[in-house]
DNA sequence: CAAACATTAAATGTCAGACAAATGAAAATT
DNA sequence: AATTTTCATTTGTCTGACATTTAATGTTTG
């Protein structure tokens, strides 16, 4: 583990960058502890603060957890499934915010991998996941349900159609594309009939995996993707022209 | 932007946490220059080393870039899509390895992901697609090649064969599901047979998306999958075996 | 002897102040 | 007018110190 000092890059970035490749490569292992701050400092020869900045940035990728006191330390830490798909939730509602996604590319992009799961999730969709979809669905057609609540309620019905597929690493992918879409759905309005036409489809979606009927479901779904299209479309539409207006 | 002295966490990660959130919710713009490092230790009264580690924590996260010098000074990041990917890869490809996913599982997540993509590639691929996915597949066939060579062509050509859906969502979110395999394909030892195998169905998915034939090139995928599945499993047999030699 | 308590050492968390290096802008010079 | 010099600002790094947490050790006591 070593670094250039000739590099113009931060000494903390390169610290980092070490220490990082060396659990990527496996010479650090899981629960391993790292040396202290003071002996780390002195292997790079750096100063003890520029140490703790290298320590810092593994520490908001997750790749280590600190412990204080005696016999505390920094510790590789083993990554879980719900952590790594929290990071692929942020950063991927970041991407899209940042870079203007347009509803349409994010849209497909959801849909399209969604329809990769549903035969899987017809084949191996236990009661329990049945149970929360059912769950959404009726929490769908409650009566003064705000749009917000509204959207929660459907990412949490398609996390549980994603789950359904019990392939853990399907699931975690997915997180980032359902879950980065929930501030694109926040701004359509749901008209009561727009909400009734979804959720006539959750539930055909629901029911033809509660059959195992794989074909149906996805039928269910392309519709379901193309309905959603039309509404963000449509919402897209009306924004452009409450822009123009004020504009005027 | 506010943080709260009682809590048990660190300053620094508490701090980092109200920038980060102050860019997620949009308080804080693309480009924007935050204040020096001596005014946010002002503003959350703590000190510069302290301010300094959180900034690096953001950093590590590509959601900020430090400048030096008179006006410079740390700036909003724009994320780009290849750098989204690039985290998401190192985050796939360690969530695997430290949680010992075994093959079946991760490859079978790939396939199905990809399998969602081809209907779109076959649409929109263009013929850049198309050369690059030619272009692996007679990488692929010549002698010598190593194994891990392999593995990087095949690794190309579905990244290709993914980029011709034209979605960069979608691109972005199948990087990690497809680079975070390589490590588990690398055990894999490839015979004559095996790769002739391959090749063909890679020739049959490039002539399907040439034709546009979106049924044909799942048919292929399908097929790509399975096989993708038994050779691994021969592989861990074989692996299970050499270790239980060496134990005997 | 065993359990409760006090002590201690090691480690991270935080702070204060200083200097180095880079960099852009203003001022001075040619 | 163009070039060079100076300068103020900001990040990068270092030194040294103190606070806080925590496990291990030692000590006392029932």
């Amino acid at each position: 583990m070593k670094i250039d000092p000739k590099s113009s890059a931060d000494l903390s970035a390169q610290i980092a960058k070490a220490i990082r490749d060396a659990i990527i490569s496996g010479d650090l292992i899981v629960d391993e502890r790292l040396p202290s701050e003071s002996e780390l400092a002195d292997q790079f020869q750096v100063s003890r603060p520029t140490v703790r900045e290298a320590l810092k940035r593994l520490a908001a990728q997750n790749l280590i957890r600190t412990q204080r006191g005696a016999s505390g330390g920094a510790f590789v830490r083993r990554l879980s499934y719900d952590e790594a798909a929290s990071q692929h939730i942020t950063t991927s509602t970041l991407l899209l915010s940042m870079n203007a996604v347009d509803f349409e590319t994010a849209c497909e992009a959801r849909f399209a991998l969604e329809r990769a799961c549903a035969p899987l999730s017809a084949k191996r969709r236990t009661p329990d996941h049945l149970a929360t979809m059912r769950a959404e669905i009726h929490r769908q057609a409650q009566p003064g349900l705000s749009d917000e609540r509204f959207c929660e309620s459907d990412v949490a019905f398609h996390r549980a159609l994603v789950d359904g597929a019990a392939n853990p690493v399907l699931s975690y992918q997915l997180a980032g594309a359902v879950e980065a879409m929930q501030p694109l759905m926040n701004m359509i309005t749901f008209t009561q009939r727009n909400r009734d036409v979804i959720i006539g489809l959750h539930t055909r979606i629901a029911n033809a995996l509660d059959a195992q009927d794989s074909a149906a479901a996805d039928t269910a779904l392309a519709e379901l993707t193309a309905y959603t299209l039309t509404l963000g479309e449509e919402a897209m539409a009306a924004r452009a022209a409450a822009k123009a207006q004020s504009e005027r």
